[in-house]
DNA sequence: TAGACGTAGA
DNA sequence: TCTACGTCTA
């Protein structure tokens, strides 16, 4: 069979719209809002450096991601095994790839997971377009350095009401 | 949105025919071939005991089936990790599952899944319903106790000719 | 080869 | 909490 996969790119992707709902990370692949079968952050080439196509936000991961209304608070990737913290995160991968958005000045798709009432599984829900604002490091929960990325909503958008966490 | 993956039973799914081809594992919980997303064996409760309900027997991930025409080796599940020996396999779980399909004369589906040239990922093809003829106990490759199934196609099923690997 | 915000079930 | 024939990228 044909994958609908075919091209990974940077902005919406035809067919998709906000508020489409989702229920496998491999779903998303299918229909091409994110690529990464496991991690949050989906990046590409662009020119010389990779900058970020696609991040999830996915509850009950051990991250503390925050999510207004066009705000959002993305935790870098890395740096711990399930509940168990390794190291300190560093500015390489997907986490590279975002500062590089930053620089670029290249929008990312926000896809928001939620953990279903049965805790069986997550639902996936496309929030539209943002862009990277601003990233720095801070202690995590766990005394690890951890990235932080500020997003903001690119105006204009359906608004998207799957759910918000309150900044 | 629904699942199509509603209910768990032994023998043929309703729509899905010998030859169907999926891309991910995901795909056989979704049309309801295999609800198992990682496991080898799925099963479910048959009154008092577990029976199998599907295998998948893939290719490239350290176990040594082998598929003919009509009679399938399938290798037990458990004892290691990638390619690390960890243990001997236990009549358990899915091993055990088996183990009551050959008791209680239940069919088992059977999906092969091949590595795709590009090694990105495997196909998955549904080969129909098999009979447990018998089960053992040998020593694997790495010298750890290993349970093998041999499983008879049941007569008059349409031919699947998406892959045979010789006994 | 190992790492990554996976999933379901025992 | 852990295991399980996952799946992709670096």
């Amino acid at each position: 069979g044909m994958q609908l996969n075919e091209k990974k790119m940077i902005g919406p992707v035809p067919g998709i719209e906000v508020g489409d709902e989702y229920q496998f990370k491999a779903e998303l692949n299918i229909i091409g809002l994110h690529f990464n079968m496991r991690g949050g952050i989906d990046y590409m080439d662009d020119g010389n450096m990779k900058v970020a196509t696609s991040i999830v936000s996915s509850e009950g991961s051990g991250y503390t991601d925050s999510c207004g209304s066009d705000v959002m608070f993305y935790c870098g990737e890395g740096g711990h095994k399930g509940v168990k913290v390794i190291k300190d995160q560093k500015l390489v991968a997907g986490n590279l790839a975002l500062a590089n958005s930053m620089e670029r000045k290249t929008s990312v798709r926000v896809i928001l997971g939620k953990e279903r009432a049965d805790h069986r599984g997550k639902d996936y829900v496309y929030d539209g377009l943002y862009m990277v604002d601003k990233y720095w490091t801070e202690k995590g929960p766990h005394g690890n350095i951890m990235y932080k990325f500020k997003l903001s909503r690119i105006a204009g958008q359906p608004s998207c009401d799957f759910f918000k966490r309150l900044v």
